[in-house]
RNA sequence: GGCCCCUUCGUCUAGAGGUUAGGACGGCAGCCUCUCACGUUGCAGACGCGGGUUCAAUUCCCGCAGGGGUCACCA
């Protein structure tokens, strides 16, 4: 237990697997508060333990999309720390330490059960009906290779307190024995997660409630490893209109999006504010200094809060009427519409179309616009009579374009090629659709060109919006 | 399905053992106004169900139902 002279130390651990998480910043916000308000550190840690789908790139957008928000670091990649290194990958000798303590004491062992194995356990466990999990083939077994696994005591309940919910009691029978270390020589989150937050001094782990679940595994390493365990508290997750865990297949959830699309990052804090949590007096507009002075983490409301744009949205309006007078909004249209590299770019692909100034704005209305929308009929490809297959076509191709990164000609040439071919499809059959989709119009300059130059969160939203009218037609 | 978490207006939430259950977004209506928007005023709108405990439960307890999360060599 942490006592009260020491330090509050919390983190976030965002994982550089994709675009920077409006979910992330939600519980960077709470972290954040919470250790502020009590002139504690605020750590990043970057926990890219998964070798396949971590990128540099990625991580350079979440570091830079917390940055605009405001949420600044006092311990990181960037800053470094008395801790570090903050980034999991350049520990890998620490954890390699740390599990052959582990394997050593008798509390976890090697497995070098394949693939093929696991997946037939599981499938003879499901049809059973038994719970699924690692049936302990190689628990007893003394062998050095493979992948490490954490040694579940048989017996037992595995008691932990969250802060928010209270003591949480799981039989430790239900626990499986989790990978620790994998084959590639990297730790899974378990493992890197807890020692980390030991080595890196951590007394307050705040995160989404996703992780109650495997909590009792974190809490038998902590046991194992002989060290005191943080305070455990699991923020209720944000959720879509249907009470989903927010997804990007129903929600905008890149922060990228909310800063092209021309929501204020204050706006957005104070909004992510309002998500499952309330100050005492009821106010709902707040800058983060006073979020930060008026945080309670008793004040945490738990069901889960469903992250409704409209309201952000008139939030956003408030505080371009309030709070920026003309000089400064005219800044803001500037930065957000009209930011000469952007107005540059878009110059390149119109200009030899233009005749006189006017003419701009005909050619280039849809780079400054919100949605841009045409006659669902002009969405339909040659050849895909089936409006369900349709869907599911734009669909796989929307996946494939939100995965690139970056978003440049090269790579949506490459895409939407390979899609084609993929997918059997003419590439003009394809790109005109698109086209009217992303502009809204049969003629516009260069397609891959004028994606590039909108952004990927302009196409993504715009496509989405034409997704959604091909599956309204089919319910009709 | 097993385990775990959760449950107040459509949405975000306040609330206390006894309140006309409060506010905000959205909706609707009036006002303002050349229009729209803003602003403003008002209206509709919630304690999931069943048992307890209690003089009294929406509030405390138990069950049920519903929702969610998790069951990877992903985090």
């Amino acid at each position: 237990m942490a006592n009260l002279t020491d330090e509050i130390r919390v983190r976030i651990g965002p994982s550089p697997t994709g675009d920077p998480h409006v979910g992330t910043a939600y519980v960077s916000l709470f972290n954040y508060a919470f250790a502020k308000q009590k002139n504690g550190k605020f750590i990043l840690r970057i926990e890219d333990t998964d070798q396949k789908r971590s990128s540099l790139d990625s991580e350079r957008a979440i570091l830079s999309s917390l940055k605009w928000l405001g949420l600044q670091w006092d311990e990181g990649p960037d800053v470094g720390g008395p801790h570090g290194p903050y980034r999991q990958s350049e520990r890998l000798d620490i954890y390699k330490k740390y599990v052959d303590q582990l394997v050593e004491s008798g509390h976890a062992y090697w497995c070098t059960c394949s693939a093929e194995r696991l997946a037939e356990v599981r499938k003879r466990q499901l049809a059973l009906k038994q719970p699924t999990g690692y049936d302990g083939h190689c628990r007893e077994l003394s062998q050095t290779e493979g992948v490490v696994r954490l040694k579940t005591p048989k017996e037992g309940k595995i008691i932990f307190n969250d802060l928010l919910r209270g003591d949480i009691v799981i039989e430790s029978s239900e626990v499986d024995d989790q990978v620790l270390f994998k084959s590639d020589g990297f730790p899974t989150y378990h493992l890197a997660n807890v020692v980390d937050d030991h080595l890196m001094k951590i007394t307050h782990v705040i995160r989404g409630e996703e992780w109650i679940s495997s909590t009792p595994k974190h809490i038998l390493l902590y046991q194992f490893f002989g060290w005191q365990p943080p305070q455990f508290a699991h923020l209720p997750l944000l959720r879509n209109f249907d009470k989903s865990k927010v997804s990007k297949r129903k929600n905008p959830v890149s922060l990228e999006y909310f800063k092209e699309a021309g929501y204020l990052p204050e706006v957005l804090l104070n909004f992510l504010g309002l998500m499952a949590f309330s100050f005492a007096d009821g106010r709902e507009i707040f800058s983060l200094a006073d979020f930060v002075q008026n945080f309670k983490l008793d004040r945490v409301s738990l069901g889960g809060p469903v992250f409704d744009l409209q309201k952000l949205l008139w939030l956003n309006g408030r505080y371009l009427r309030e709070f920026r007078d003309n000089a400064q909004f005219t800044k803001y249209l500037q930065d957000q519409l009209f930011a000469s590299d952007y107005l540059s770019q878009i110059v390149t692909l119109v200009k030899e179309r233009v005749e006189k100034s006017e003419d701009f704005i005909a050619y280039a209305d849809f780079f400054f616009k919100g949605d841009v929308t045409v006659a669902p009929e002009n969405y339909e490809i040659k050849g895909i009579a089936d409006k369900k297959k349709l869907a599911e076509i734009y669909e796989a191709l929307i996946e494939k374009l939100e995965s690139l990164r970056p978003f440049d000609v090269e790579r949506i040439d490459t895409a939407l090629r390979a899609f084609c071919l993929d997918h059997d499809l003419k590439s003009r059959d394809l790109f005109m659709p698109v086209r009217l989709m992303v502009t809204g119009k049969k003629a516009s300059p260069p397609l891959f060109e004028t994606m590039a130059v909108l952004g990927k969160e302009r196409c993504r939203t715009r496509m989405r919006a034409a997704l959604q009218v091909i599956k309204t037609q089919l319910h009709v």
